[in-house]
DNA sequence: CGACCCCTTG
């Protein structure tokens, strides 16, 4: 957990030793508050407890409230529980300090019941006791408590504390009634920047761009944490090339980025796959002395992969002196999507080895590495080893993996199967894994009946609708293609289109399908002339049957002539060094015809090309693709 | 005070 909770000793200085002169003349308190403080983990608690016991100190609220502190902070909240339940009258202070171990440990209804039985003793809280109570409701998003909290801050008079007010209007936020959030906010006497970032980041957790934005352009002197918190509300709502303008405007005006800022600019950078901009990024934070800590590493990581350079992150991952759960997930993951399944579970088991423990998202990498490796055996052997020897109950993403396993390795009758006995109910996205390898070994039987279950699985999204009629052409079923096209257009489904995008001195060119806007369109589409005619005279022709209207056959060949990874490709070509490798990045799967395509145009090229595309990537050299052709 | 990394299967 990374929950940063008030460094309570600095929040409570009259329980300082060293503050309170008078009520500290204890000589044994000092000592036992001093050896509490200096605990490292709770075994060095537990000795000093049972002195505090037979010194009869246990009811000194100095020292319980310090116990209580150590205790939590030590991941210990059930011995912090058990002190508190030990204390005969608790006061305001150890309430709360309970309190603000729960939130710590992830018990926030424990937390908001602690506070309720202090009122209901009648002890009165104080702003401590109720920023942490609003934290616990923040977490929980407990509305109606955060509600009631409210009441009492206007009874007891805190309403103008400055912290209570920042601690509202976050939770306010955070449950998604912005309107409230905004009222309190409204009625500060100053809006500072602290009050502003808060309004700026729970407006972008609701997708409020807008709002945000304006939040933002209103606060007079930004600091570092505001600029940090713009950017990544921007990232996370998509807009990736405004958070990295508004990470250069940031350098322009002298506001130095920190850890926090590259996070979320390497994820902007991994999101659009900008591997120039990235590797700036990297270099700055050498320059300005940003450290390789388990978030910027992480992101690191994850950047690199996600552009396409799973070496560099392969040197990230080793250089960093520590790694967590996080780190090697990230990793994991990065090895199953770029096709290196054996390094991915090799990885895996180095990381249980050295006694960290996987967490459900792990699993999710190592299972996608043993479907993409066509791994069979040792996948099931990992799932089953999910429940049994880790504790951890496989969800629907791992489900939908082992399905996605069996159905790539065409074993149809047994995915079905498999699906039919889960616990849980199948998903959209299972089924269509299914559907499509259904497709791909051609059972249309089966396909028939998942495509079915398709249909009345009810969250079927454009995806799920576009691979439904694929199947039926593909069957030459245009009746039933059309008619699942129909229906998409009834229920006001857009398909999304194809889009690729290469990034070239640090300008991505973005591309779809036949696109004509680009200012270099002449030469981007000599070069796809000049390379059709290559694969021609090498004997190449286009496999037509990806292309899956009923169209005339001159009419589908024209159609995948022009697939935007094509053009992106082009481009690089006439853009960028000989032999430098190409990179592109595109937002659907790569079909067939392209991924035989790309494999020659990497053979007479000379040129490494490496295609991101939705769940994986290819790396194209020399006429082979490190996929091996299964994806 | 307020902001950060891993999340699958079509």
């Amino acid at each position: 957990m990374t929950h940063s909770t008030l460094p309570i000793a600095a929040a409570y200085p009259s329980f300082s030793p060293k503050l309170d002169s008078k009520s500290n003349t204890s000589p044994k308190r000092k000592t036992f508050l001093s050896q509490l403080q200096s605990c490292k983990n709770i075994n060095q608690v537990i000795p000093i407890h049972a002195k505090i016991i037979r010194t009869n100190h246990d009811q000194d609220p100095f020292i319980v409230f310090e116990l209580l502190r150590v205790c939590s902070n030590l991941k210990s909240i059930d011995y912090a529980s058990k002190i508190f339940s030990c204390t005969q009258q608790p006061n305001v202070y150890l309430y709360t300090v309970l309190i603000d171990g729960f939130v710590l440990s992830g018990y926030y209804i424990d937390g908001i019941h602690l506070y309720y039985q202090m009122i209901n003793l009648s002890i009165l809280p104080d702003n401590y006791a109720i920023t942490s109570v609003l934290k616990a409701c923040g977490y929980q998003l407990a509305l109606q408590e955060c509600r009631e909290v409210h009441c009492q801050i206007l009874k007891l008079g805190l309403s103008s504390n400055r912290s209570i007010r920042m601690k509202l209007m976050e939770v306010y936020g955070k449950c998604g009634v912005l309107e409230d959030a905004k009222q309190v906010f409204d009625e500060m006497p100053e809006q500072d920047v602290v009050a502003s970032t808060i309004m700026i980041n729970s407006f972008f957790h609701h997708g409020l761009i807008q709002e945000a934005t304006g939040i933002f352009n209103s606060v007079k002197t930004k600091d570092t944490v505001c600029w940090t918190a713009m950017i990544d509300g921007l990232v996370r709502n998509g807009e990736m090339n405004l958070a990295l303008e508004l990470f250069r405007e940031m350098q322009r005006l002298n506001v130095r980025p920190n850890e926090f800022t590259v996070v979320c600019v390497l994820s902007a950078c991994s999101r659009l796959g900008t591997l120039e901009l990235g590797r700036w990024v990297h270099s700055y934070m050498g320059r300005y002395g940003i450290e390789l800590n388990h978030f910027v590493g992480g992101a690191l990581i994850n950047m690199y992969w996600r552009c396409g350079d799973i070496d560099e992150a392969w040197r990230i991952f080793e250089e960093m002196k520590e790694r967590n759960v996080i780190t090697y997930n990230s990793m994991i993951m990065g090895l199953a999507l770029h096709g290196k399944s054996s390094q991915a579970i090799e990885l895996f088991r180095r990381m249980t080895k050295q006694g960290l423990a996987p967490t459900s998202v792990t699993f999710v990498g190592v299972l996608s590495a043993c479907s993409h490796g066509g791994l069979a055996d040792l996948g099931f052997e990992i799932f089953h080893s999910m429940a049994r020897y880790y504790g951890i109950e496989p969800q629907i993403e791992h489900y939908g993996c082992m399905v996605d396993l069996l159905g790539r390795l065409g074993m149809l009758k047994e995915a079905y199967h498999f699906i039919r006995t889960m616990k849980i109910a199948p998903d959209h996205v299972m089924l269509g894994a299914l559907l499509s390898a259904c497709k791909i070994h051609g059972n249309l039987e089966l396909g028939e009946e998942i495509a079915k279950s398709l249909v009345n699985c009810g969250n079927a999204d454009s995806g799920t609708y576009v691979l439904l009629s694929n199947a039926y052409s593909s069957s030459g079923k245009w009746k039933e293609a059309a008619q699942v096209r129909a229906k998409m257009k009834g229920e006001g489904i857009e398909k999304e289109p194809g889009c690729s995008s290469i990034e070239v001195n640090n300008e991505i060119h973005e591309f779809i399908l036949g696109d004509l806007r680009h200012p270099q369109k002449e030469e981007i589409y000599k070069k796809l002339e000049e390379m059709n005619e290559i694969l021609r005279l090498e004997g190449y022709t286009p496999a037509t049957e990806v292309v899956l209207h009923d169209i005339e056959k001159w009419q589908k060949e024209w159609a995948l002539a022009i697939h935007s990874e094509r053009l992106a490709i082009c481009y690089g070509l006439i853009s960028t060094k000989p032999f430098t490798t190409i990179r592109v990045v595109k937002n659907l799967r790569v079909c067939d015809d392209c991924h035989s395509m790309i494999k020659l145009i990497s053979k007479i090229t000379k040129r490494k090309i490496v295609v991101r595309d939705r769940n994986r990537f290819h790396h194209f050299e020399n006429g082979t693709c490190s996929c091996g052709d299964y994806w």
